[in-house]
DNA sequence: AACGCTAACGTGAGCGCTAACGGTAACGCT
DNA sequence: AGCGTTACCGTTAGCGCTCACGTTAGCGTT
């Protein structure tokens, strides 16, 4: 950029005002200024940018694992919305591990990142209350905040589990297993108790023995879980999946102990990765739309970033969608055949 | 910072020494500075530091979509090692698209970042070249480089795809088609490589009509690719696909065509994603180790940037990865059953 | 006692940019 | 003619750190 200034015959300030596009400047040296950059090869340092200005073009996602299709479908309607407007998106997984959380934040909010996405796994809001300080917005995804008021991203996670126990109940099922995730994280407890009201509903009584609880989401701990919910007496002819994730270690389970789904065991699922179509039995579960909520995220952070920590901007926003029930094979019930696929 | 040193009674530069764990400083006041950073609540400026120090914490990585189960292990084995260093690492999907890639590259450039992996889809190289003159460590992850001398991971593509090609022969097939992404890309050319010479030992004569080529990697093109190769007379009675993406995508051709797999179609995926054993058909497919590659591509750009342009450092590196067959049922070969679930 | 040496800290300059302000010429207006 | 006004550009002062020095006190050595 001083080189461009030398060459130029202008001052460094004015390469700045021609090479970002500012108003006070005129046509003709800011053509020539870009001519000169283009031929110089130059490439703006966005850091000294950042440092001067106050402001950087990056912003952070955290999310338990981008191995997970769900994960993977949000993080891409993040990036894409992120790279609309210029940013950059960093991406950090935390495998459940709230200290991998804690840590992740740390980390981001040293690169001062513009924004921050969660997927939260910890339990306190010392970290949040923190990046609210610092006036760095933030939006929970797939989590609500008990404590603090936040903006969030969310499927009615509540209503998804009741949609899918009552299917099941409504297929003639009462020894209902239920596999969740870590107790501490809001979304199973909401799920939990969409599966507690349809189970009352019904008359039906819980049995503790029913529902277990993993520290992941990953197939191996829904493989873990299933088998233990199965060597229960009576065993339970259903069962109702946190998340498709660990459904699929539960259909590892079934064949483990050589029961035939859905005859034996009825399955279902949450969030509806593009891959439970296409399963042996394909999976019966509730879908949410990942990649929008990923943009929907995205949207209100970016939002917020324009807003600037302006004072009148008090009130966080909140985003529920629309969980919806999608019955395939693996509960048992009738079903149709699927159209195309339709990516991601 | 300031506030630290003024609080401390010491300079700024002891602050620094004391926080960032030099070695001439007293260890007492190291701790004393460590406690009131605390206190504090202070959050390091590493946009400052990089800025000061012409380093960053950060390293890029570029691929064609994280919603492709094979990118996301990849992106996995990649941020976890870069995590074990302290570096972040930035996410940039390019769809297989050439101009999102320059971006990509471009952004990532200007925000400085200390490393670069790349799935490239470009043909050109003067992305990459400028990368070298700027001494920015580069490796490309699942493709090579004719043109220029520069570090990759990959695995042998054209053997991956010679074995499987060879296994459809075994199994008695001989129009065998080809499903294939972007010709631009290495990875592509190597596969095609591999099937030509299976089908030469053979003494199979290729066909052009059974060999297709799509834009992108997507289930979507794959399905459309497909049906494409099932409408030629005489249809082809094996296809393998590029990807296992696209094989995702034969799959909704051949029911859509009212054809059985694999009776009526065989059928030969590539990568393994962890979700092909589950299909209801199980693919087969070439296995890659998606998690390790991308930890092998990580560990080199790590190294790199330890070595700091060093001017004996001029070799550089490529890491080839053995591509292995698993056969299931997709291609109508005896099978056996598969064992628990391994994680991603 | 005079010397060197080292541990521990301070000083100053600067990384590459932005932002606020200041200056100047050219223009229009009364 | 004198005034304000605008368009354009230069100047200055940082942003929050790091790095290469310079400095000082305290120590041992002969």
């Amino acid at each position: 950029m001083k080189d461009i200034a030398k060459i130029a015959g202008v001052s460094i300030n004015t390469v700045s005002r021609a090479l970002n596009d500012k108003p006070e400047i005129n046509e003709k040296t800011r053509r020539r200024i870009k001519r000169i950059a283009r031929e110089l090869n130059y490439t703006p340092n966005s850091i000294a940018a950042s440092l001067a200005s106050r402001k950087t073009k990056t912003i952070g996602l955290i999310i338990p694992d981008i191995c997970d299709p769900f994960f993977a479908q949000q993080a891409r309607g993040v990036e894409d919305t992120a790279k609309e407007e210029g940013y950059s998106v960093i991406l950090l997984n935390t495998d459940e591990i709230s200290e991998a959380e804690l840590k992740a934040v740390a980390t981001l909010r040293s690169i001062r990142v513009a924004g921050l996405m969660l997927t939260s796994v910890f339990p306190g809001t010392d970290h949040i209350e923190n990046l609210n300080k610092q006036k760095v917005p933030l939006v929970l995804l797939n989590r609500r905040c008990q404590e603090i008021d936040t903006n969030y991203v969310i499927n009615d996670n509540q209503k998804g589990a009741y949609k899918a126990t009552k299917h099941l109940i409504k297929l003639g099922h009462k020894k209902i297993g239920v596999i969740l995730g870590p107790q501490r994280i809001t979304s199973v407890l909401d799920r939990y108790v969409g599966y507690k009201k349809a189970m009352a509903e019904a008359g039906i009584e819980l049995s503790e023995k029913y529902i277990v609880y993993g520290e992941n989401l990953k197939p191996s701990t829904g493989e873990i879980l299933a088998e233990q919910l199965l060597r229960n007496n009576p065993r339970p002819t259903a069962i109702l999946a946190y998340c498709d994730s660990l459904a699929i270690g539960a259909y590892a389970a079934a064949r483990n102990m050589g029961l035939s789904i859905p005859e034996e065991l009825a399955l279902v699922g949450y969030d509806d990765i593009p891959y439970a179509q296409y399963f042996e039995i394909p999976l019966t579960t509730v879908a949410q739309p990942a990649y929008n909520m990923g943009k929907a995220a995205c949207k209100i952070i970016l939002e917020k970033i324009k807003l600037g920590g302006d004072e009148k901007d008090l009130e966080s926003q909140h985003i529920v969608f629309e969980p919806e029930l999608v019955i395939r094979k693996s509960c048992g019930a009738q079903v149709q055949i699927e159209s195309s696929w339709s990516d991601y």
